[in-house]
DNA sequence: ACAAACTTTCATTTTTTATTGAAAGTTTAA
DNA sequence: TTAAACTTTCAATAAAAAATGAAAGTTTGT
């Protein structure tokens, strides 16, 4: 394979698993070419290489930068704002795991919360299930968050001592 | 809250957290249904509790089933077909990570193998910076992908005893 | 203060994804 | 073998999400 079809694969691929991750696909392919770019980047260049409006690339270089994925870069004598990707992989996973924790296992923790609050009789069948459920997910959903949590805290290293410790 | 709105919100906290993660926000909702659910219900309640079509309701029921998460069931004379949901959150979770294993991250193992292959010469910068990432995400794939096969092998008490252990 | 260089916004349009429902298909019982 | 009961399919439609691009906004140097 040739080094241009070999990265438009890797771009069309990130951007395939961002869009069944809740990540859009243009953002996922805007992270791919700057991961693979030895180079900061400016819009206009985002804009060639994946053949995409300024507006678009304007707005998912900026949800980028929500995400703590990429960064601004400034060059001397350069009006021109350049942008980095975080280029240290297992970084990028810790950050992506951080986010969505925030972005959706927090709140969904609270709703579980207010949902065992629900008033009704006991003895009622869908009442009861429905109690039950919400607490049995409760109770995974937290121990998940939490392992994450710890998760994210670790070095790649300890990462994988860890996992030789337990598994291997 | 009465156990109504308790219910809708329930249905629709599910459905919004699976659209986030790439399961489509009705099958996030028909799973909802029937996890709240003490009996096995058929497509036509299904269709009557969420207001769809009987053909949405058919497909989703059928790409549950296809997932693992739900079953059908014979009611003794009886000619319609019942659902029930696998209760066991920690099941449910377990198998969601099973199916997304094997149909995201298995392919994209496969497809990074192939881009280290890349044809190019090494003293450019371009193909140098894209073997490395490539090389980079996919070692933290397969860590990544070895914890998740080893958390689906165990029991739910068995994972809290492993985080007890290295965390509290 | 001006204007060039650059960035951001957002109403409109395009593309993608999900839904409908009627028709076709299947199974069962008599 | 027939028909009622039920399930599945799929072309057409609707809804949701993403992209465009021109206009508005901002920053910087003189």
């Amino acid at each position: 394979m040739e080094f241009t079809e070999g990265k438009q694969k890797f771009i069309q691929t990130w951007g395939t698993l961002g869009s069944s991750w809740g990540i859009s696909r243009t953002m996922a392919q805007v992270h791919a070419l700057l991961l693979i770019s030895p180079d900061a980047l400016t819009t206009e260049e985002v804009m060639e290489d994946l053949k995409i409006s300024r507006g678009n690339a304007n707005m998912n270089l900026r949800d980028l930068m929500d995400w703590g994925l990429i960064s601004k870069e400034l060059v001397a004598g350069e009006r021109k704002e350049y942008f980095v990707a975080e280029k240290d992989i297992w970084k990028v996973a810790k950050q992506i795991i951080k986010e969505r924790r925030k972005r959706e296992i927090e709140p969904v923790l609270s709703i579980l919360e207010d949902l065992k609050q629900v008033k009704g009789n006991k003895t009622d069948k869908y009442h009861s299930e429905f109690i039950k459920t919400v607490a049995n997910i409760e109770a995974v959903v937290e121990k998940t968050d939490f392992a994450l949590d710890k998760a994210v805290k670790l070095d790649e290293n300890a990462f994988v001592g860890m996992l030789f410790k337990l598994f291997k």
